[in-house]
DNA sequence: TGAATAGTGTCTTTAAGACAGTATTTG
DNA sequence: CAAATACTGTCTTAAAGACACTATTCA
């Protein structure tokens, strides 16, 4: 799980830039670099090529992380996955999933780590387009600030998943919900306990990235089930986005639009009411012209 | 200047893994959050906290970078700026400008000081929303053999700016250039001298996010000066997009979309012809519908 | 005068918004 | 039966595509 204080005042300035065991090497990178005309840190290349090959201690002292806005639509309502922390800062106040990124691994790598060890959902594959979860880099937080420990820079990822079952993060079914975003991002949300660190506005961001993509791709889809009707796929829509939507111009829009839909053949009436064709998403990845969101 | 190497073989899985001199400590960190369930990082808090609190070599050697893609609109092409690399590796290679990310300092901060120091080149700010570059963060690249030195994390940010005089990086001419991104991004492309690391995938990310976003926003106008005529506005999309635009409709669209435009009253002749009107960009950052891309 | 650019207007076509009406299920 | 959902179709309107025409400059 990584960080981000927004308001914390920060130790690590203090301790990083004056102070601490490896200060002054850290600090020589900025320095020199300021001096270098242009492409200025490989004119170091040379001391940490040879000098102090793969010392860590000889660079600033920071730490990645990745953080995951891991969106999905229950009961109608946009919700995202949180998790309790156990420890401080912020002890017991609800963030977003995450973790260091290893040294050997990439970043989306380790975000699908996290996302498998703390909600036991996999990623969609190439292999596997119709299941699983879909993933993507956000976006990446890097105040100096954002963590009171240390310089702590998330790569945070979005994750738009099905309707699941609660998730049990190691059987600690305590410490990890969903929970509406229209609560989290409220002014005095979730009873005025905002998320730790900057998760608030990471989430804000994510869920933005999310109600706009889907005007203009098929991503809807990654919230439904691989079967869906496109009622199902309309109420998505309309909780997302928080409207309501003609469902004939919807029907229209989405039936007409080659490559959106596949049908299955099958039909359900699990939403009640005349039975409904079945769909699958099709290969169309870019809506031409897209899904018109509602004026306010 | 940051890093990444798509096909050099990696010399930092094997010495950071394996026989580097802070490996044991590195390695814990990923092996200890395997156990955990949930929030695992913190659970490791009170080690670092405590025992030894700020201390960089007790973290992941992980390196901070910005990489920049600046764009801008020259002689009816599309060009992003590059300079020579002069150390290795890759030396004699042209990459994009970048730099380490200093430990006091916001990401944001970090690209747009490499960019004034390698372009001479200011950011628009609130107080002056018509001079000066449109930056934002574009992506974060982090595979782990991107540079064969060590790993790296870069978090690249786009940069569209006006066309300006070549930009000499402390007078040395002969390491910048502007470079036509048709050419960069070509298969065989500059001569089949590739942009140094990964940067011709970054490159090619960074145009594709222009060239997509001034469809939807009022962005197209952070490649013109301060005031300027709908021809010139018209002739860059045309650039950036490689099409023809009818001219008619474009004005049409522009002069016709509430806040995309402010006449400022003056008229020019710089591109022959009869006298054109002058244009501010308005407050509208959004273009709603949004300015079509042809087919191919 | 001719060539170039700027600007207006008109017709057609596409597709969204609004909404009437029918079809098929469950309770 | 009513109520709910699914689906088809029609009319209107907004806006893009295509293109005719006029205006004003410079060489």
């Amino acid at each position: 799980m990584p960080a981000a204080a927004g308001s914390t005042p920060s130790r690590c300035a203090s301790a990083c830039g004056g102070s601490g065991p490896n200060a002054a090497s850290a600090l020589r990178w900025p320095a020199v670099e300021e001096g270098a005309a242009h492409d200025p840190v490989y004119r170091q290349a040379d001391d940490y090529d040879h000098a102090m090959p793969y010392d860590p201690s000889a660079f600033p002292p920071f730490a990645v992380t990745v953080d995951l806005v891991v969106l999905t639509v229950r009961r109608h309502a946009l919700c995202a996955l949180v998790v309790r922390r156990g420890e401080p800062p912020h002890q017991g106040r609800w963030a977003l999933p995450g973790g260091f990124v290893r040294v050997d691994e990439g970043l989306e790598a380790a975000a699908a780590r996290e996302l498998d060890e703390e909600t036991g959902l996999h990623v969609q594959g190439p292999d596997s387009p119709h299941a699983g979860a879909h993933l993507e880099q956000l976006a990446t937080y890097g105040a100096p600030d954002r963590d009171p420990r240390m310089r702590v820079v998330s790569v945070a990822h979005l994750v738009l998943a099905p309707d699941l079952p609660t998730p049990t993060a190691g059987g600690d079914a305590h410490s990890v919900r969903w929970a509406p975003v229209d609560t989290l991002l409220a002014p005095g949300g979730e009873r005025s306990d905002p998320l730790a660190f900057d998760h608030t506005r990471i989430l804000a961001d994510g869920v933005e990235r999310a109600r706009s993509k889907i005007e203009y791709s098929s991503l809807a889809t990654a919230f439904c089930p691989p079967e869906f009707t496109v009622g199902e796929l309309r109420r998505v829509y309309e909780a997302v986005w928080g409207v309501v939507l003609d469902p004939r111009n919807f029907h229209r829009k989405v039936t007409g639009t080659p490559g959106f839909l596949v049908p299955t053949g099958g039909t359900t009436t699990r939403q009640g009411g005349r039975p409904a064709q079945l769909f699958r998403a099709g290969g169309a990845t870019l809506l031409n012209p897209p899904m018109l969101r509602p004026e306010i």
